[in-house]
DNA sequence: GCACCAAATATAAACGTTTAACTTTTGTTG
DNA sequence: CAACAAAAGTTAAACGTTTATATTTGGTGC
């Protein structure tokens, strides 16, 4: 038996097939008695609509593309692994609507360009979500340029206004910041992403701004730039901890880097609350079950990620980016009063 | 300027489109000399195939759904993370060919069979993947029942042969229990999967009949079934360290729950490797920064998913299923003697 | 009962590709 | 060089939609 089409209903019904398309979009250019006809012949043959003649016939391709910047294979490292949940936020949020998640992997940057290129040109999706923002970021441009739909994870700083959806970093580092002073520590360790990185420099400004506001001097052997992984986290505290004046305190930027940290403090002797302590922010809720449990901003991923897929279905039908703007505050959870007791 | 097709290439060499087509796809029933002179029409006028056309034609669909079992937004767990690393690896492997990724995030089990039961229905995808399959799965019926390419990350026990790639659980587990075993342990913990999924059964027939081939009795208070969350992971060491013979070696079925054990040592106040020891299998590679680090059996993700896509390439072009089985070894990691010190 | 208009429906073409069936060209053979 | 076969190329239809344009239907006012 074949698989029904808008021709079977038009059959059915002894109506033409325009008027069937028509009905079924729901156009008021038919009038109710003959929708309710089709939607009930529609019904008893178990029809569905064809996404293959739609999208010839309409140019859309009713795909949402998800760039995916994920480690190589070669590279046995704990990361990005916060994309799982991620992209299920997004998916879920289009879930009721026609349109459906491709996930295009790359392994660095410039091949998160290509791609990108490629989808606009070809018009291989109708939206993109990318993350991973840079400061001035490229991608962004290409998109704007060609007036495609897209809505980052991250804000950017030097590109036009664009949708977004972001944790607001800049107020989690000024609040940390200030309360670990308060709290007495005057060496406040910054581990932080890749310098490029467009939330990178949100935080290191704040950082910067929040130290000076505190009283406390800016000392750059306490900033760190690199790749958010246990293994990043871990060299930092060695690395610092090494320092004539050590670090009282870390701020790690994710739960990967936090976790490689307490592995630092394991290599080191270090023992937390007593030498130092360690703040996060936390996505997916891993930090309670650190030993001890830390302090962290925790901002559970499934918001920002819903919300990215809202926006950018809103983005696809012609919302203007301006009204599709988010930044988040994550909610602070104080696992550790977080004052050295020696 | 519009976007090129084969018309436009047949207007620029003056031959008809089905010759280009041809041409395009390298039949044999065109001469060379033409081919070359298509080809390079093509190039120059930067033709790029489009999809829709193909597939409204031919009926395929060139994706590859990936059935993504994520929990629900609400639950805060740290869950299916290693899904990232499984969908890029799969993303990678159809990166040379005209497949992609279709993301398709479920909430629960009833969700991911009607899902598929949609996708198959309606041919929305050309090959199916899915994971945490089940001891007897009817996704894999239905799957089967039509014919349709798949492939599931998982054995299942009950069901006809398919394709499949999985870690070797059986050996793992033996393995693991006589080392634990040969090391003077005697009450060995089982941290499992939930039961109904085909390799918690697994592990868990491998676990008696490894204790009984080192001469240990089975303790039914040993052994937890449940979603692999660090909570998971530390209710287990809560409930049996409480025990009146309390297990001195936690064999945890993933990372997330081995740090959830962990977070129950902290709690109870026992120290690895005096009181007891923990080993887990370990997708991420993340173990290493545990304090202290533990012993795994490690297996990284990327190389069981990029087998996924690979697999489920060869399945869509007809190879049976008997030959797309594959039972992955994973590599012993020592990090510990696990010998208790007391 | 007629002209007119709006509303409802029908016709036909188009989107880009593949492919069965047909025609033309080229090469081979006796 | 005729006869034919094989090779190379062409024609035309089809896949399932949408939509501009055309046609039919029914209702209104006079």
């Amino acid at each position: 038996m074949q698989r029904p089409t808008i021709k079977t209903i038009a059959q059915e019904t002894g109506l033409s097939i325009a008027t069937v398309s028509k009905a079924l979009k729901g156009s008021p250019q038919v009038r109710p008695e003959t929708r309710a006809l089709i939607s009930a012949a529609a019904e008893r043959v178990g029809y569905q609509l064809n996404m293959h003649g739609v999208q010839l016939r309409t140019g859309k391709t009713y795909q949402v593309a998800a760039i995916m910047t994920a480690p190589g294979p070669k590279q046995n490292e704990w990361e990005g692994v916060e994309y799982a949940q991620l992209l299920s936020g997004i998916s879920w949020a289009l879930d009721e609507s026609p349109y459906r998640v491709a996930l295009y992997a790359v392994r660095n940057f410039e091949e998160s360009l290509e791609t990108i290129r490629q989808i606009v040109t070809f018009r291989k999706a109708d939206g993109i979500i990318i993350s991973g923002t840079r400061g001035h970021d490229p991608r962004v441009e290409i998109m704007q340029e060609k007036d495609f739909p897209f809505v980052t994870y991250g804000t950017t700083i030097r590109n036009a206004p664009h949708a977004y959806v972001d944790a607001d970093n800049e107020q989690m580092i000024r609040r940390s910041v200030a309360r670990l002073a308060t709290r007495g520590h005057r060496r406040i360790a910054l581990v932080n992403p890749m310098g490029d990185l467009a939330y990178a420099m949100t935080r290191f400004h704040a950082y910067r701004v929040a130290l000076q506001a505190s009283g406390l001097d800016f000392d750059p052997a306490l900033v760190a730039h690199g790749a958010l992984t246990p293994a990043f986290g871990r060299e930092c505290v060695l690395t610092m901890a090494a320092l004539a004046d050590p670090p009282t305190a870390y701020i790690c930027a994710n739960e990967a880097s936090a976790l490689g940290a307490f592995s630092g403090f394991h290599e080191k002797g270090l023992v937390h609350g007593r030498d130092a302590v360690i703040n996060a922010t936390d996505d997916l809720n891993v930090s309670q079950y650190f030993s001890p449990p830390i302090t962290t901003y925790f901002l559970p991923i499934h918001q920002p990620s819903e919300l990215l897929g809202r926006f950018i279905l809103r983005r696809m039908e012609g919302e203007p980016p301006e009204a599709l703007q988010a930044l988040i505050m994550p909610e602070l959870i104080e696992r550790c009063d977080d004052r050295l007791t020696r």
